[in-house]
DNA sequence: ATGAGTGTACTATAACAGATAGTACACTAA
DNA sequence: TTAGTGTACTATCTGTTATAGTACACTCAT
């Protein structure tokens, strides 16, 4: 479910916030959805609770997931509208690159392409 | 020239490993131009002569400038084309953040307009 | 030959982030 | 009561980043 990169530069905890919002929007958790507990995903992914709380505690500061102390955490309704709009962040990060590619003479034929075989687009034309 | 910021979470010695090869492939410096001495950048930017090193170490190893001892530190004939090898890698970055937004839900048209803004090409069609 | 200016190497230190280890406490539901 | 939650806290370890200071070798102009 969880797959951890030990050798990467992107720590533990950012791999998790990420994958759990991955998870959620592809449909895997739902809203309402009970989250692994810190306990029982630590020990399944062999890394160290606080670790993995720390992952939680950010998910919970954005909105994406609440706890219920004694109960669980669970997926909050509005999950999939606050990673959304995290993803805003991530088209100011395309355009960053993009500038980049832009100065060093990449021509944007090349860009677009990328972007739709990401999509799914291949456009073999 | 080259502007430092100690606030971000990217180390100084990168963030002169990405400005010099901006100043390269904009022609602000080209091949056989002298790089400032280790000593006199690093009083002039306020940092340490080490971290400088590191970062000309880096673009050394990369292929951008080579040292001559006791003379100076010099760009390379094959720098420009060694930085373009490494957009690639800068593509393969939009490739995941691509992939990313399509499984967000984000319509690739934004995507596209969004390189494209970053090209410069507005286009207010 | 000398001196100024290069690059290079080395050790040591401090600060910080990331991760781990272990413990303790409060809450909830069965 | 018990098991399973979340939470808080301290302590430690590690690696990276950055700094400080020193030392040495080289090149060039004088």
């Amino acid at each position: 479910m969880i797959q951890i990169d030990r050798f990467g530069r992107t720590p533990i905890y950012e791999q998790i916030i990420d994958q759990i919002q991955r998870l959620i929007i592809t449909g895997v958790l739902k809203a309402g959805d009970q989250l692994p507990s810190v306990r029982t995903l630590s020990q399944e992914l062999s890394i160290n609770p606080n670790t993995l709380q720390k992952a939680y505690s950010e998910l919970e500061r954005s909105g994406v997931c609440i706890s219920v102390p004694g109960n669980g955490r669970f997926v909050t309704e509005s999950a999939v509208a606050v990673i959304g709009e995290s993803m805003e962040e991530q088209i100011e990060e395309m355009k960053r690159i993009g500038k980049e590619l832009c100065v060093a003479g990449i021509p944007i034929e090349r860009v677009l392409k990328a972007i739709q075989s990401a999509y799914g687009k291949e456009s073999k034309v």
